[in-house]
DNA sequence: TGAACATATGAACAACTGCTCACATGATAA
DNA sequence: TTATCATGTGAGCAGTTGTTCATATGTTCA
């Protein structure tokens, strides 16, 4: 894939765009600006970390007060493993932090962006009622 | 599980806490403002789809210009129908929008909530270099 | 020291995800 | 109509994820 004519281009296969389309310099200067890779890596994976059930609601709860793993099972309905498994994950995204006291931990939150990030959340959330399929 | 004496919990498996463990207060206080159940699935649902490295990207290109399927192919230099399998992700759950004109579908972003959401987990992963395994 | 208890973690497994491939759909133009 | 092209989509698959179970770690108290 260098130089090669437009007209070769059509015995490629589909696994890449072969051909510059329709609008290569708008491509070219998007490809300019795009956010680089470790960065995507990041803002994805912090996304990922919030895109799930349990870790929503611990995030929750915890926006609401300091908590050990047995009261957030408690709240959560679910095992104290289960939770602990999560409660890792949060950490090491660093949206939680924990204390020790005794044979307790006690977890909260570690980021002044994750409660902004729920709020932004629920607004969109809010606003996704409506029909189906827009086209516009 | 209902008026099962303190005693008689420790034969019950580890699936759930056995115990309003510390704080029994706290834990139903929480429990009540807890979110409802419809609303953290479409809350983790949006972040989910945010907590991918190709949707990220469709989105962030989207943010700059408007684009078509083949255009974005190529800037993110993957194949058209792997675009167009995410676009589809992202058109569920509200996030980009599209325009037919003629063979051409051109997306752009959908929902005035992205580029804060975006903006906001920016700021989260700026902060987030530092040392490992924080404790306080 | 050892028992009791809160939490953490590794293995295993079922469910889910994102890609590729092949084909379908829908539009344009001859 | 047919040929061509941009896009959409179902099946299949490899890789990932979230839970359970069993066990380990680490702390308190007798």
């Amino acid at each position: 894939m260098s130089g090669t004519a437009v007209s070769e281009m059509k015995r490629f296969r589909d696994d890449t765009c072969q051909v510059f389309c329709f609008n290569r310099e708008t491509v070219q200067a998007i490809s300019r600006q795009m956010l680089e890779a470790p960065v995507v890596e990041r803002l994805s994976g912090t996304f990922k970390v919030l895109g799930d059930r349990t870790r929503v609601m611990v995030l929750y709860a915890l926006s609401k007060h300091e908590l050990c793993v047995c009261d957030l099972a408690a709240i959560l309905k679910m095992s104290r493993s289960a939770v602990s498994h999560q409660l890792r994950v949060l950490r090491d995204a660093r949206l939680v932090k924990y204390r020790r006291d005794g044979k307790m931990v006690y977890y909260s939150l570690d980021d002044r962006h994750v409660l902004s990030l729920f709020e932004q959340g629920l607004e969109h959330v809010a606003h996704e009622q409506p029909d189906r399929d827009r086209q516009d």
